[in-house]
DNA sequence: GTAGAAGTTCGGGTCGACGCGAAGTCAAGG
DNA sequence: CCTTGACTTCGCGTCGACCCGAACTTCTAC
């Protein structure tokens, strides 16, 4: 049992994503599986977690050049970038936040008119 | 002083955005602004209230047809959609909040590879 | 050793959300 | 009247992320 290596589709069905999608993502360096002597993808079990944390970084709302960079950059530049995506996730965090506090206040809100309600307005012009 | 009709222009500057994005998301149906005799656009401070808004939205995640059947559907519609959105930010939430703590974990997780850390492959494995 | 499943590359297509520039229109000042 | 500037429509271009099919090669089970 030599670390199971599995290939692309298996892999791409574990995950829930398509073979195109692994491809499409090699390409765009977010991870890069090793090869048989003819040519044929085989992803390890670190690949596999590393595949899984990606689409998780992706639905935090990365896109793919970042978690390329994250996953495969030089450990410092890696270090400044989860720091600088934890910040970048705090304060998407905190719009949704606003955002959530919003909706609920027009499920219950009684003014026909935006402009008649301060909480509506409030939402309106919070910062960015 | 009637009612304060701003031209696109000033509309888009107040808004921190282009005149191509305005005309843009009044085509997607977004926003409909009055007409001048001429054909001009005229915001009123309404619109651009709700134009504030739908910008809030969008940083939240909604698509452009979304905040369109927000901001211009039939009210029971509305009410569903509004639910809907706030689900939604909710489930967003919570997988940005298990971003945010892998993120940190990250920092300062000493163990070189993924598979070795239970908590990154917690991570990896976590619900959606 | 060979069939057929699963894989490969390559190039083009889609979708959402824009940007951009050309060519024409309108309104106000000199 | 004419200029000037902000506006109009129209359509094509871009970007990120992705899907898809054609044509070909490799792997694996018998």
């Amino acid at each position: 049992m030599t670390t199971q290596l599995l290939r692309i589709g298996e892999t791409a069905e574990r995950l829930g994503v398509s073979t195109h999608l692994l491809r499409h993502w090699e390409a765009e360096g977010v991870i890069t599986p090793e090869r048989t002597a003819g040519g044929a993808r085989r992803y390890g079990p670190e690949l596999r977690d590393a595949l899984a944390i990606a689409v998780k970084c992706q639905h935090a709302g990365m896109s793919l050049s970042t978690i390329a960079q994250l996953l495969n950059g030089p450990p410092g530049e890696r270090r400044r970038l989860v720091a600088e995506q934890r910040d970048a996730v705090d304060r998407h965090r905190a719009r949704l936040e606003r955002t959530a506090a919003f909706l609920d206040h027009v499920l219950r809100c009684t003014h026909p008119v935006v402009r008649e309600c301060p909480e509506c307005r409030a939402f309106a012009s919070s910062t960015p």
